[in-house]
RNA sequence: GCCGUGUUGGUCAACCGGUUAAGACGCCUCCCUUUCACGGAGGAAUAACGGGUUCGAUUCCCGUACAUGGUACCA
């Protein structure tokens, strides 16, 4: 085989969707896993539905999931122009030649002519409402038509296309590496429009050219296109022939998670996840729908768990460096069926991340969500404790906001309802006393401050944990957070007797 | 309508003719912890339906149902 080359073909014409990288994903593990290389070439053959900007959001998504094209718009390489809008001249010869050698011809039919075509075939209770081989010796194109007639149209400028012209009476076979032997008959396949009358081709015609003059060798797409595959697999055997195609790999869809249907940006305003990578403005409404990536995922979970929807290694393995994916990544255990996405379980990998990788990976993006907060942080040393102390309680990276801010600023509201019902003199008196004796206290270690928690409380004859929570109110204001005794420790000698002057005056009134 | 693809617990899924049908998420119970988590131990919950083939089908074949994709001068 020859050196494996695969490509992912994005539209610009919108937000990079779950799907979508995950295409990316499977290619780019395929590519590394077999030493060979993963092209990023752009799909803007529709100028109309172009959106500004929306080429160099793909290329940041695939930048913060840690993906590089080898050759790209961006990245260079020998195969450009790399956008189709620009490689135009190229697509107009193929489609040429196909005339010439009579796997094409002109069509002039105008949009109404077709659709009066369609209802007529639908009125005659025909199954098929295609351009075929059934209707096209009745229709205004070139098969139809003299030469010469033709030739006087598109001298007098009539807007023409050309339609691949379906041999009838033969069929179509190919081996999908995911779903295996496909056969499809000629007579339900369209004589599909390749180029259209603005002189742009359509994408049947532009990915056969660009795989072939990109030199891929595995070709990775959703599954919405496998009804057209016969259409490219006839280009190549007309244009390049069958033994220099790509291998194909169908991939399943991403389907919403209630009721079926494929993952939509609607679905995810509905139930409040994001299908983005990234942030994503629309170009008409100005409005941003939430990406992955500022609702607070590690692109190492992200990743992780877009492999896992729709691919499994075989083993209980689930958590998936993007080494140990390309390592363990297999074509064969792709599955056929679509995958629902959930959206705890995406969670799920995020916090299992948080935990495998070191704080000191994400500590710079923490500490932007704290700033954007507004609470100031000391030196990095300090932070990183502090991030090792709570992180196990974090399943966004947003979660550290609420889970260290109290390390570094004292809590302005108490849970009063945990600690008044039950408050009285004695634990006040308490509180006092162990103020006192923690200021001659020199070692302030959470393990020291739990001893003389505990002795004072003994002392006083107060069960400890009775004392513990209003403790815990007094220093971080509400119920969660790591061990009192480390809490206070984390933030000092000084800091904690702060604290539990200020809640004990709230208390007593 | 026509064509294609698919169908194992609520979800992701393993098993590719003989299994008590793994595991994970979520849910429930208990333990740990006088916080919230983590962790640990349990639990409920699955092969769409009908025919074949076979000594034996969740696994193979055919129907049916359901779902989904395509049926654009969109990708």
């Amino acid at each position: 085989m020859s050196k494996v080359r695969v490509r992912f073909a994005p539209s610009p014409t919108g937000g990079l969707h779950l799907g979508g990288v995950r295409t990316v994903l499977f290619n780019y593990l395929f590519a590394k896993k077999h030493g060979g290389s993963f092209i990023v070439r752009v799909e803007d053959t529709d100028q109309s539905r172009f959106v500004a900007g929306a080429e160099e959001y793909i290329f940041d998504c695939l930048a913060w999931c840690g993906i590089i094209a080898d050759e790209s718009v961006i990245h260079g390489g020998a195969f450009a122009p790399y956008r189709q809008s620009e490689r135009k001249e190229l697509y107009k010869k193929y489609a040429d030649k196909l005339v010439a050698e009579g796997h094409a011809y002109f069509a002039f039919d105008t949009p109404e002519e077709i659709e009066a075509m369609r209802e007529k075939r639908k009125a005659e209770g025909g199954g098929s409402l295609q351009y075929d081989a059934g209707v096209r010796m009745k229709m205004n194109n070139s098969l139809r038509l003299l030469p010469e007639e033709t030739k006087a149209l598109i001298d007098a400028g009539t807007p023409y296309v050309i339609r691949i012209k379906v041999a009838e009476n033969e069929s179509v076979s190919f081996t999908d590496m995911i779903r295996g032997e496909l056969h499809f008959e000629n007579e339900n396949v369209d004589d599909k429009v390749l180029m259209k009358a603005d002189g742009m081709p359509t994408y049947h015609l532009a990915v056969v050219v660009d795989d072939f003059l990109m030199q891929i060798t595995h070709a990775f797409r959703g599954e919405e296109w496998l009804p057209s595959a016969p259409v490219h697999i006839m280009l190549w055997k007309h244009l390049f022939g069958l033994e220099n195609m790509p291998q194909w790999a169908h991939l399943p869809l991403i389907l919403k998670p209630d009721g079926n249907g494929k993952l939509s940006k609607r679905d995810g305003d509905r139930l409040g996840f994001p299908v983005y990578a990234m942030d994503w403005k629309g170009p008409k409404t100005e409005e941003i729908t939430k990406g992955f990536k500022e609702l607070g995922f590690l692109p190492e979970a992200f990743l992780n768990m877009l492999a896992m929807l729709g691919w499994n290694p075989g083993t209980e393995q689930e958590i998936f460096s993007i080494d140990e994916l390309i390592e363990a990544f297999d074509i064969n255990r792709v599955n056929k069926a679509g995958a629902k996405f959930d959206f705890e379980k995406a969670k799920w990998f995020n916090h299992q991340w948080i935990q495998k990788l070191p704080v000191s990976s994400y500590v710079s993006k923490v500490k932007v969500l704290l700033a954007e907060n507004n609470i100031e942080i000391g030196d990095d040393v300090f932070f990183e404790k502090i991030l090792n102390l709570v992180k196990e309680r974090c399943t966004l990276l947003s979660d550290f906001v609420e889970q260290a801010a109290y390390f570094f600023k004292a809590p302005t509201t108490w849970d009063a309802d945990t600690v008044k019902p039950k408050w009285n003199d004695a634990k006040h008196d308490f509180f006092v006393a162990f103020i006192d004796k923690i200021k001659q206290q020199n070692d302030f270690s959470s393990e020291q401050i739990e001893i003389t928690f505990k002795e004072l409380a003994t002392e006083k004859n107060i069960k400890p944990g009775e004392l513990q929570l209003p403790m815990r109110i007094m220093l971080v204001g509400a119920k969660f957070g790591p061990a009192v005794f480390e809490i206070a420790a984390a933030i000092g000698k000084d800091e904690t007797i702060e604290r539990i002057n200020k809640a004990l005056e709230v208390f007593k009134a």
